[in-house]
DNA sequence: TTGTATGCGTTATCAC
DNA sequence: GTGATAACGCATACAA
């Protein structure tokens, strides 16, 4: 069925070593020799089989990318930019939905049934502290995590600075004049890093601009979906004070509370100004345009791919932290430019 | 390094027959081999080397999605459902963008470099029917169509019926009284099958309407994305005789439509009604809510998965047309439900 | 029911 | 610089 290195040596009267050699890019070939052998690659139509080359080099030229929900806007553009940004460096991308499915997660780590399918991990969705351990006591699969915690440089890591991308957009609402600035996007427990430090840095702006602390300005965020956002924010304008604005830990929490200011006949920024963070575009086509915090997402991809692959080829390299910068981008929804 | 079959077979003093047999579920293994070699596996952390199964197998268990970009938010849902079907029946996917590269896609489809490193092709970008003329003759890798052509039975094919759906959409427009129904996303040149076939069911509705075709009326759009929907929209604004409602090829043309009414001065849907297809989340939540011709695509990505099985396991098996129902779902920028 | 042996298509180690 | 050949880890035809 289909050709192999055998047929393309017989064609070419060479053996297989020559044809390998010509095949991978050997230097040590003869002129006449790659030319006759290309000869035979050509008129065979021959083409590499994959799968062979993995079990015998033991590299399968695979980056597996797990994240929570594939269409969340933002793990669909962190995919993108990670499948473009494997390529360039010869990976290709196998994606891997958690479903904040805490055993899948596990098991996608600690092996599993899928050993060997793939060079290495970018792992994003939310995890626990304890996960990270067990993943660490088990796994032996280069990693690479994206957003969550740092975790003593044990493994590395590529993110934004939380807490200051946190206090740098709940400041900007601070400066525009707003006094009962809210939070949507904690989480209930001490589970994940990621809420904890935004709601740290969201306390840090509270204090420096001198406004009381009210926790019942913070709510939590079962997920980080419209719905959620739409919810939270309802809950917050029906209080006795509601706030006049609200940072959400993400767009798509703003973009869910947005529209329930709508919902709730007022008017953004007017009433209530909002700011999310992600840099969706959707938030750019919304009425009103979403301010955000942008974090460049293409870099952050690059620099996670560029990192595992340092991992693959060399183990032992020292686990890296890389902080990708972040920008406050003012439009609309806080009042303008 | 890592276990293999001869090391179990070692530990439990049986052959790697049996032990293959174990691992494979191969029903004739006596109890006591059975847990002998169980308990092997158990003590030696066995898990068996998928690479080398699929070398002697010929199998690789990972289907591919081929989409134009994955941060599209109807690729992403899809992405989202595919992956989760695919699941479901034991396979893994590996995502590809082609970024509208025609030659990419080609590689993708006739071989390439990537030879054997799936079982079949889950293909969803645009593609015009010479490409798939070229498919058919030079690739042998099982395929199943997401939209598209049906090419005359030849390939697998799932998708909605984009005439019907389109029609449905103008036909709701014009129903609520609007007379100059303008249509965003045609393609100049006869290239791609959805686009043609969306346009010839809106022209059927504003015939069936009575209205007069208006060639100005018809506007294309490059991409899909929310920019090209508001440059569109804008132009068609500045016209002589603007129209008083939009059909729009895809939710995200109409997403950026809407927004370019609004940045004329014009209101949705007092000026101008939209309506778009692929009912996005991002609709639900826009203001003014999104009009849309909603279609399952949970169930279009699980019947397209079992298409694509079907094809794997039986390669003889007829080619089918599956069409997946549609429905418009009137929303607040057609004026309510 | 279980063991032995061969091959899937490569790459890489030896010789020459 | 090139040729023969042994693995890589598994599944299975054939034998027992």
């Amino acid at each position: 069925m289909a050709t192999t290195l055998r047929d393309v040596a017989e064609h070419a009267q060479v053996s297989v070593r020559t044809v390998s050699n010509v095949v991978s890019g050997y230097p040590h070939v003869s002129e006449k020799m790659r030319a006759r052998v290309e000869a035979a690659i050509e008129a065979l139509d021959y083409r590499p089989n994959p799968v062979a080359q993995r079990l015998r080099t033991g590299r399968t030229g695979v980056l597996a990318l797990v994240v929570p929900e594939i269409d969340l806007p933002y793990f669909s553009a962190l995919a993108r930019e990670v499948i473009d940004a494997a390529a360039l460096m010869g990976y290709r991308v196998m994606i891997d939905q958690t479903g904040h499915d805490h055993e899948r997660e596990r098991q996608l780590l600690t092996g599993g049934e899928r050993t060997m399918l793939f060079d290495g991990i970018l792992f994003s969705p939310l995890v626990t502290k304890s996960e990270l351990l067990e993943m660490e006591r088990r796994s032996t699969i280069p990693l690479v995590l994206l957003g969550e915690y740092s975790f003593d440089g044990r493994f590395d890591h590529v993110a934004i600075d939380n807490e200051g991308a946190a206090h740098d957009a709940a400041a900007h609402l601070a400066s525009l004049g707003r006094r009962r600035i809210a939070a949507i996007g904690a989480q209930p427990a001490e589970t994940y890093a990621t809420p904890q430090e935004r709601t740290a840095g969201y306390l840090r702006a509270v204090d420096e601009a001198g406004l009381d602390r009210d926790e019942s300005m913070i709510r939590p965020a079962a997920s980080y979906r419209r719905a959620d956002g739409h919810a939270a924010a309802t809950e917050l304008l029906r209080s006795a004070e509601p706030p006049d604005a609200i940072f959400c830990f993400t767009d798509l929490l703003a973009l869910g509370a947005m529209r329930a200011v709508f919902d709730a006949g007022l008017s953004v920024p007017e009433d209530v100004a909002i700011i999310g963070m992600d840099d969706l575009e959707e938030g750019r086509y919304a009425r009103p345009s979403l301010t955000t915090v942008s974090l460049d997402t293409p870099d952050l991809a690059r620099q996670a791919v560029e990192r595992l692959h340092a991992r693959i080829t060399d183990p032992e390299s020292p686990a890296a932290e890389v902080t990708v910068p972040h920008r406050v981008i003012p439009r609309e929804s806080t009042g303008g430019h």
